[in-house]
DNA sequence: TAGGTATATTCGATATTTCGTATATATAGT
DNA sequence: ACTATATATACGAAATATCGAATATACCTA
């Protein structure tokens, strides 16, 4: 349902953490806390919900679980992410700032 | 900022009335609470916060009121309504049925 | 098996949203 | 002025969402 899927993204955390992951293709929960700065458990609840509302999917590797835009989700959807993303680029410049700071981040281990 | 945007599409009475509005171009709120079988007051609740969001915009005739999507607003936010009324478009089927079967709609009467 | 790191979930408290009912305001016609 | 129609608002109750803190689970390494 569109309305589920327009409540998913009316909250910051989880506004934030979707253009996050659509501009960064994929990213596990830690890069996630710290891209954000905030607790680990307000982020995977935010995700779970996200997941729940077919928004995000995963994949884990293993001790890290990394957070994708779900492909199989209605094409209009994704492209309202995408148009969200091109036009508020703004809401993640802090965070994206945080992230490229962070050190040990998992994805560069691979 | 986007999070009241996507806040204002997140209810099922505000959704449908948004399509309704983009698909009709203009509605006044008795047409509204005709194609919507919903109490006036609480149309008139939701057209309040959609129009403090920035997402409709009103004018006065006579004794009606009628809403229109706001084109001051941002451009990709009127992109995401016209790219959610085309692709489900099945949301407001049977709205646009009542209000077809409407009489006496103060539109007919210019 | 033990200890460390990453992630998910539970719980109760608080805040926010939504609603029905009643009422107020605005305009039109007589 | 009075009545009717259209619209907006106020108020408290009920439902929903969000949060911090604590705890559980999963995986890895040794």
């Amino acid at each position: 349902m569109a309305v589920h899927f327009f409540k998913a993204l009316s909250d910051d955390t989880r506004l934030q953490t979707c253009l996050l992951i659509a501009e960064q293709k994929e990213l596990c929960v830690c890069e996630l806390v710290c891209a954000l700065a905030l607790s680990q458990p307000k982020i995977s609840r935010h995700l779970a919900l996200l997941k729940e509302a077919g928004v995000l999917a995963t994949r884990r590797d293993r001790q890290w679980v990394y957070y994708r835009i779900d492909s199989s989700q209605p094409q209009w959807q994704q492209q309202i992410i995408a148009t969200t993303l091109n036009n508020q680029a703004e809401l993640i410049e802090d965070a994206l700032a945080r992230l490229q700071a962070m050190d040990n981040r998992p994805s560069c281990c691979d």
